[in-house]
DNA sequence: GCTTGACCTGGAGCGCGCTCCAGGGTCTTC
DNA sequence: GAAGACCCTGGAGCGCGCTCCAGGTCAAGC
């Protein structure tokens, strides 16, 4: 008997909540680890591709740009030297906060807005 | 003697820090009132316009888009009806707010890596 | 054996937010 | 009066991040 592992692309989609198409396209660009594919080259994702896919969709949804996970993805795969993943985590993370001020600045202009029309509408 | 008031757009793009084709790109979406002209139809930017774009960038860097904006700027000019200003505005404050949580999660994310591999590179 | 359904590939298309460009005008400086 | 700086408009172009589509393979169910 042969036991198929891991989920198909439509159970992958389903777990991660992304489309097929942008999971396929994730693998084009390099986000993804290759693939494993089944005996008619249909994807298999096994839970470690899950949880990776997990990870980028984390730093995606905070607005890193699919060129940064690629070489996020390269720099923690292995090659990469040290120094240079070293470099480029805390440049990211660098940005990230300076990203979380603008969001604070934004709230505060807002709450300065609703504060000033009520936030009751009245 | 005529005194020419406000700025041109040269001096309003190094103000704001913005493009003069955004400017202008901003005026025609609505995201900023009509600016006044001179006797050449050259734009003059008053204070007033200034701060306003001020705060329009502060959202802009947050993540809102144009059509955010668009309704934005014409709640809070005058038209509108109270309560969906309010709403609108609660509403977006919000998503600010949960776009910071995920870019919170991110952060962790990437403090879990760079502690894994070693923040010195080493 | 034919439909249905899940998947494949390669490539075109799209919405957003600008950015760039052609073609033209006015004012100042040499 | 020629050159250069600054501005105007309308419209095309672009990079990003998908999304959609055509055309095809394979497997299971009726």
């Amino acid at each position: 008997m042969t036991v198929i592992q891991g989920s198909s692309i439509g159970e992958a989609a389903d777990a991660t909540g992304l489309t097929e198409d942008a999971l396929r396209y994730y693998e084009r660009e390099g986000l993804v680890g290759p693939i494993a594919r089944d005996a008619f080259g249909h994807r298999r994702y096994t839970e470690q591709d899950l949880a990776w896919i997990g990870i980028v969709t984390c730093l995606r949804d905070a607005g890193l740009g699919i060129a940064d996970l690629r070489r996020f993805t390269t720099l923690l795969h292995a090659d990469g030297e040290p120094t240079e993943r070293a470099t480029f985590l805390l440049r990211r993370r660098a940005e990230l906060v300076r990203q979380r001020e603008s969001l604070d600045a934004a709230i505060t202009v807002l709450d300065g807005k609703i504060a000033y029309y009520g936030a009751d509408g009245a």
